[in-house]
RNA sequence: GGGGGCGUAGGUCAGUGGUAGACCGGCAGACUUUUAAUCUGCGCGCCGGGAGUUCGAUCCUCCCCGCCCCUACCA
C-alpha cells in the first residue's frame, strides 16, 4: 500500500515565510499566488461543504481552506486524521475571519498517522513518553521542539563565535586507554582485535592541550563526553562539552572569553542579553562579577576560611557549618567542600568564582601569588555551574607529581581520582606555552537560553532506562 | 545508592469496598468562514503487575515494575 504515496513532493512554500510575506494581505482578499505547501494536520475544523485543517510544518503553521466547490477529494480530506503528512496546493488567501490559508485546489496524503499525538490542548505531560517518544512529543508540545532547536542555535552561534576568533575546531578521540581530564568514574568497553579494554571519554581536555603543544594556538572541540554517575535534572551521562584552549593567555583571557560568549551566543539566539530562568530574570551582558571563593563563602557564612588554618580548625568550622567531613580531605578538599554545601546553592550570578584550592585542581597552575590556590574559575549563572577554566598547568613535573598525588588517592578509594597519563606528561616535556583552557556545559548552556529546568528537555534522546516490556 | 510522591481509555484527567466516568482524539452522521469550531450517536479499558484481607478490590495491606521529585557525584 505504500506505493500509493508519493516519493516527492515539490514544496514551493512555507509557512513561516508565508505568513511574514502577506502579513499585509487583508482580511477576505486573495494573493494571486499559487503554491504548495507541506506538512502534518493538527487541527481541523469541518463545517460541512467547508473544511479549515491547521497544516504545521517546521517553520510554522499554516491554516489549508478546502471546499466541496474548489476542491479536489473534498470528501477524502475531510476524513483526514490529526496527525496526516498532506502536501497542499492552492492560492494563498486570507479568510474573512482574517486567517492566513491556502485555498486548497489540489492535495495528496503524504502519510497517514496510525498513532494520534495525544491531547490537542494539554499536550503529552507524561514525562516518560515524552523522552521516550521525542518524535510524538515533538508535536503534541511546542516548547519541546523550541527547546531543541533553541540548543541547535547555540551550538552554531557558538562556532561562528569561536571561528570568528581564529579558533579551529577539532576532534579527538572517544575511546581513551587513561581516561581523564576531570575527576569522575568512566564507562568501560573492550576492543576485540586488539584485546584490550577503553574508556570512554571523561574530558577533552587533555588531548586538546596536546594539540596546543603541537601548534594550534587556539583550539577547541564541541564533544559528547560520557561519565558513569547518576541522572538528575542537570545531569546525563552522556552530555556535550565545548573545550577551548587558548595559548599566550591566563584565566583572566578565559573570563573575558567566557562572557562574550555566553552574551554573544544570547543575542544570536534570543535576540537579547535579558534572560528568563525559572522566572528569574538574568541578565549575562559583560562584565560578570568576579569573586574568589573564600570572599563568597565569607560573605554567605561570615566564615573566615584560610589554606592556611590547622586542619581541625577547617574540620570544626565545616561541622559548625552543618557540611559532612571525610577523613582523608585535606584543607583544600575541606574549602571546596565548604564552598560547595553553603555558598554555591545560593548563588544566581552570572558571577566567576575564582581561585580554586590546588589540592583538588590537578590540572591548573599555581596562582601567581597565592600559595596553595590556583588560578581557576567556574562560572555561575542562574544559579548552575555553566563550565570550569584555568590557567593550564605547563610544568611536566608538577603535572607528574599531582597525578601521583591523585594515584594516591585512588588506591585510597577514591573511584573518580585521575590516572597517571605518562604520555600527556611527554607532551608537556615538549613544551606547552602558558595556556588559558575553557570549559562550558553545552547542554547547561542550552538549558539557560531555553529556559529549562531539566537538562533533558535539552537533550533530544535522554539517557533512560530501557523501556520495560512489549512496545505497544 | 538513600528519602518522598505518583501510575485509571490513544491523550488530559475525575472517581468509588459492589468489576468505571468526563473532555479531547478515533469511528458514524449534520453543518458554506472556522480558530481547542459546534451539534448528534458509538467506550475503543486485564483501573501498572502479582499476592493477601474481604461475600466482593480499581479503591485497603504487602511485594514487584515504571516514572517523577529531593538527596549524593558532577558540567
Amino acid at each position: 500500500m505504500d506505493e500509493s504515496y508519493p516519493y516527492r513532493v515539490e514544496v514551493t512554500a512555507h509557512a513561516g515565510e508565508l505568513q511574514e510575506r502577506f502579513s499585509a494581505l487583508l482580511a477576505g482578499a486573495g494573493s494571486g499566488e499559487v503554491v504548495t505547501v507541506a506538512g502534518r494536520v493538527m487541527l481541523r475544523r469541518e463545517m460541512g461543504k467547508l473544511a479549515f485543517l491547521t497544516m504545521v510544518e517546521w517553520t510554522g503553521s499554516l491554516q489549508l481552506f478546502a471546499a466541496a466547490q474548489w476542491t479536489d477529494r473534498f470528501a477524502e480530506l475531510k476524513k483526514l486524521s490529526l496527525g496526516d503528512w498532506v502536501a497542499a496546493s492552492g492560492e494563498v488567501v486570507r479568510t474573512k475571519t482574517g486567517e492566513l490559508s491556502v485555498r486548497v485546489a489540489s492535495w495528496e496524503l503524504l502519510a497517514k498517522a496510525r498513532r494520534s499525538f495525544g491531547d490537542k490542548w494539554h499536550g503529552i505531560a507524561d514525562t516518560d513518553t515524552r523522552y521516550r517518544q521525542r518524535y510524538a512529543d515533538m508535536w503534541a508540545n511546542p516548547r519541546s521542539r523550541e527547546a531543541l532547536l533553541t540548543r541547535s542555535r547555540a551550538v552554531s552561534a557558538t562556532r561562528r563565535f569561536l571561528e570568528g576568533r581564529g579558533f579551529v575546531e577539532v576532534e579527538t578521540p572517544v575511546f581513551q586507554v587513561v581516561p581523564g581530564g576531570a575527576t569522575a568514574r568512566p564507562f568501560v568497553t573492550h576492543h576485540n582485535a586488539l584485546d584490550m579494554d577503553l574508556y570512554l571519554r571523561i574530558a577533552l581536555e587533555l588531548h586538546l592541550k596536546r594539540l596546543v603543544v603541537g601548534g594550534m594556538e587556539k583550539v577547541f572541540e564541541i564533544g559528547r563526553v560520557f561519565r558513569n554517575e547518576g541522572l538528575s535534572p542537570r545531569h546525563n551521562p552522556e552530555f556535550t562539552m565545548l573545550e577551548l584552549y587558548q595559548a599566550y593567555a591566563d584565566y583572566h583571557d578565559m573570563m573575558a572569553l567566557t562572557e562574550e560568549l555566553v552574551a554573544h551566543v544570547a543575542r544570536e539566539v534570543t535576540g537579547g542579553t535579558r534572560l528568563d530562568c525559572a522566572g528569574r530574570a538574568l541578565e549575562v551582558a559583560p562584565p560578570w562579577e568576579r569573586a574568589t571563593m573564600l570572599d563568597l563563602v565569607a560573605e554567605h557564612t561570615n566564615v573566615e576560611l584560610s589554606l592556611d588554618m590547622p586542619l581541625g580548625e577547617l574540620r570544626s568550622k565545616a561541622k559548625s557549618l552543618e557540611v559532612p567531613v571525610e577523613e582523608p580531605w585535606g584543607p583544600g578538599k575541606l574549602v571546596l567542600e565548604i564552598y560547595e554545601k553553603t555558598t554555591e546553592p545560593h548563588l544566581w550570578g552570572p558571577v566567576f568564582v575564582m581561585d580554586y584550592p590546588k589540592e583538588v585542581s590537578p590540572l591548573a597552575r599555581d596562582h601567581r601569588s597565592k600559595p596553595g590556590f590556583v588560578e581557576r574559575f567556574e562560572p555561575v549563572v542562574a544559579g548552575r555551574e555553566l563550565g570550569n577554566a584555568f590557567s593550564e598547568l605547563t610544568d611536566p613535573d608538577e603535572q607528574r607529581a599531582n597525578f601521583e598525588a591523585q594515584a594516591k588517592l585512588r588506591v585510597a578509594g577514591d573511584e573518580e581520582a585521575m590516572d597517571l597519563d605518562e604520555d600527556y606528561v611527554r607532551a608537556l616535556e615538549y613544551g606547552l606555552p602558558p595556556t588559558g583552557g575553557l570549559g562550558i556545559g553545552v547542554d547547561r548552556l542550552a538549558m539557560l537560553l531555553s529556559g529549562s529546568e531539566a537538562i533533558r528537555e535539552v537533550i533530544a534522546f535522554p539517557s533512560l532506562r530501557k523501556e520495560a516490556g512489549p512496545i505497544s
